[in-house]
DNA sequence: AAACAAATGTAGCAATGGCTACGGATGATG
DNA sequence: CATCATCCGTAGCCATTGCTACATTTGTTT
């Protein structure tokens, strides 16, 4: 008895850092999307549109801002930089994709919108080639 | 300018409380899984399938028997309580289906089995029922 | 039984993301 | 230009999940 068991595939060592990058993703995603559709995006916007404090907003805002994703000055509008729009072109287009597939398979818009953004963030190079290939075929 | 922008349909409010269920599954998970595989689960058995440290194991543990998910005495094995085993069914089972999923869609094992378990917590009852109809579909 | 190794617990720190309360900055309006 | 509402920053709290370092318990091995 007491084998040792192999650990999981992911490890969970950096479960942090993963919802770190998962938050930098949604963020700038919002960011691309609120300055398409109001032409500036706020730290209230973003507040808004995640239902949290404009507290919490501000501090990741500042995180993000750090890491390079964004550019802010106090009392400005965000913009993002060029890492920035990279990682959000990136995001928004996965999202798209996972969105797509999830109707495609039948899942009804409602919940598809809503299961494909806690997915989108762990579906790897292949598994989003995979569900292309999927979707192109149906054409 | 500057109508307002409706919120997601998932509110991030929650983001916490959703991790923190998250952590449930996969602990209830793992402990059924090393029991199967190793008669019983130690703290020091969930560390290592985790690749935390135990005092993290510890602490996590110890909010699972305040939630009645488990039920552990000092320096005891831990075992799974009637809810606690429920859940854990209820996550295998959407595990297994999910990662049978992803190689019938042309995933290979590796990343199948890494996304999977990312994915699989924001699998709702809906893409579930989809992805059962999928592979149904194929045999 | 003593001694030692392994397992577990406790103390205390950091990062992240929630919050309320409060105060300062900005911009619109009288 | 003064006022006021809105926006945003700071202070400071909590919970979760990482960690190291150290203490204690358990069980094995002389």
């Amino acid at each position: 008895m007491k084998d040792k068991v192999r650990a999981r595939s992911v490890p969970f060592s950096q479960t942090r850092s993963r919802h770190a990058s998962e938050t930098a993703e949604d963020y700038v995603e919002a960011v691309m999307e609120l300055i398409e559709e109001l032409g500036e995006c706020r730290v209230l916007d973003l507040a808004r549109y995640f239902n949290v404090s404009h507290v919490t907003v501000s501090r990741i805002v500042k995180r993000l801002h750090d890491e390079k994703f964004l550019y802010t000055q106090p009392y400005k509008p965000i913009v993002l930089t060029t890492k920035g729009t990279k990682l959000a072109k990136r995001v928004k287009e996965r999202h798209e994709v996972v969105l797509a597939f999830l109707i495609a398979l039948g899942v009804d818009k409602t919940n598809a919108e809503i299961d494909s953004e806690g997915i989108e963030h762990h579906v790897g190079a292949k598994t989003l080639a995979s569900m292309k290939r999927f979707l192109k075929k149906l054409n």
